[in-house]
RNA sequence: CGGGACGUAGCGCAGUCCGGUAGCGCACCUGAAUGGGGUUCAGGGGGUCGCGGGUUCAAAUCCCGCCGUCCCGACCA
């Protein structure tokens, strides 16, 4: 275990309690390489969780998993113009295959053989649709062969300028899904499930409320028609982009030639989406639950949901806690909760306990001789509260408390969304709001991107989504809060 | 690339102004006691003071150059 020192508080500096509460859970670890990052094993047990329930999701909805390659040749992104400007400033490139020795000392000992240069550099993957579409242009040949729908899961890079633990590293870890569909309406209504069903993953396993909504065409992705997008706010009164999904339309079919024979005997061009979600969520579990005691995990995504700290004096009354203990363990686990006995003899309770904390465990149980002789355990939740529970109704008690607390972190995060949102905002409340910290204000906007420039520049809120109007409300406001002409959302 | 700060042990830092034996806390190793909310005592290991040059009897400290990192912006899942 690594030093478990003090978390610097949320209210002194977010950033530094953000750092904090990943490097003290053990989440992740920065790397030598500059803006890249290595995922402990606690932050990867996450990540394994979130896709075991992710493709569970994607099955249901009927999609496959496949797995496409991590180069592409560059001239594949030059195909569709949008998507090419759009990552064009942020990949890395192989350019070369060969080292050769020098000669001379240290770093300079070998040097890039020049003469291994490739013909063409290949990319290494900044998102996977080019050299996708390119396969399913092999694959599709009839409407029969429609809808194609495929996820992979993989790494990608960008070469982002700043990077962030979780939340914004040079290569990261994600899920890209990517489907072709015979009409404009097929896909539309792909891309929403998508969104849908990430909104059920963020909210039910997460326990993290987003707001859905479509992108502005400033923030669209590279390539689409539309973007869809899920959007968080966070400790800090922050919004989080936690997940998008696209209607990519017929850009990528023409750019790639993905065309299908219709029932009728035409040949028409398929209609795409892609839709994906990443590591990022981490950082959004840890920026949405945490405390300055470290990390709070939901019990759906925790690693682990229940840690016994055994307590003794003699080396008799080890014998028993531990006995004891490890019969708890045995039962929990086999009625599916992950559990872990901390046996280790180098440290007092109390310390266990700060260092459990740290890692985001939602349920502590303290077994000493006194509750041995009671036949009773000392329950302890993550977010406080200490009680004695039967040691022979665990098996019932224990996940109906992960239950509980999966629920109320859920509707704390919601409260606290809600005390940082206002609605109906005009521009004088909005600049008063913004001025107090900021949040989700929920107002009218005309759409326009000299309006949505202007609220960056004075205000550094960003247009995070727009209701699409069939789900606007009839109180909705008519007229954009900036400019007062009519508002589109 | 623009603005700011910083580089001294694994991590966090003091020492730099005013040059004179390289230090503190945490972590790590050994031993003993301790054990229901960060245990104590004793002993121990670990540093080309970012790199290069200059001044000086003597440089972490003064001077010059370079490199790197972090924070704020632009970019972004």
């Amino acid at each position: 275990m690594a030093q478990a020192q003090k978390i610097t508080p949320r209210a002194k500096d977010y950033s530094e309690w953000y750092n904090d509460v990943i490097m003290q859970a053990e989440l992740a670890d920065y790397s030598p390489v500059r803006g890249c990052m290595v995922i402990r094993p606690h932050g990867y047990r996450i990540w394994e969780l979130m896709q075991r329930a992710l493709d569970d999701m994607f099955r249901a909805t009927g999609h496959q998993n496949a797995y496409f390659p991590l180069f592409i040749p560059m001239s594949f992104l030059a195909k569709e113009a949008e998507h090419v400007e759009g990552f064009a400033k942020e990949v890395a490139l192989v350019t070369h295959t060969r080292l050769k020795a020098t000669g001379k000392a240290g770093a300079q000992a070998v040097a890039v053989d020049p003469e291994s240069a490739l013909e063409e550099p290949l990319v290494v993957r900044p998102t996977s649709e080019t050299i996708i579409y390119a396969m399913f242009a092999k694959w599709i040949q009839s409407y029969r062969d429609l809808p194609l729908l495929m996820n992979q899961w993989c790494n990608i890079v960008r070469w982002e300028l700043r990077t962030r633990l979780f939340l914004r590293t040079t290569e990261f870890l994600w899920q890209e899904g990517h489907t072709a569909h015979a009409t404009e309406a097929e896909a539309e209504a792909e891309a929403r499930q998508m969104l849908a069903v990430y909104r059920q993953f963020q909210e039910e396993w997460m326990a993290m409320p987003v707001i859905t909504g479509r992108k502005t065409d400033s923030e669209k992705f590279a390539g689409a028609l539309r973007t869809y997008a899920l959007e968080a706010l966070m400790q800090d009164r922050k919004a989080l982009q936690a997940g998008t999904s696209h209607n990519l339309g017929q850009n990528f079919a023409r750019a790639f030639n993905v065309q299908y024979q219709t029932a009728a005997g035409g040949l028409e061009y398929v209609w795409n989406t892609s839709w994906g979600v990443t590591t990022r969520m981490i950082g959004g579990l840890v920026m949405t639950h945490s405390d300055d005691n470290g990390l709070v995990a939901p019990p759906k995504l925790a690693p682990i949901q229940v840690v016994i700290v055994p307590i003794w004096k003699s080396e008799e009354e080890k014998g028993q806690v531990l006995g004891v203990g490890g019969k708890v363990k045995d039962e929990l686990a086999k009625a599916g909760i992950r559990v872990e006995l901390d046996s280790r003899d180098s440290l007092k309770p109390g310390a266990k306990y700060f260092e459990w904390e740290a890692k985001g465990v939602p349920v502590r149980l303290e077994i000493g001789p006194r509750d041995v002789a009671a036949g009773q355990v000392m329950t302890a939740r993550r977010g406080g509260g200490k009680a004695p529970a039967k040691l022979d109704g665990l098996t019932t008690s224990i996940p109906g408390a992960l239950d509980e607390i999966q629920a109320t972190l859920f509707q704390a995060a919601k409260d606290r969304r809600e005390a940082h949102s206002i609605r109906g905002a005009t521009k004088a409340r909005f600049l008063e709001f913004m001025k107090g910290g900021g949040g989700f204000a929920y107002g009218g906007f005309c759409g326009s991107p000299s309006c949505e420039a202007e609220i960056k520049q004075e205000t550094a809120a960003t247009v995070r989504v727009l209701p699409d109007p069939e789900f606007r409300s009839a109180e909705a406001p008519r007229t954009c809060m900036w400019c007062n002409k009519p508002s589109i959302a």
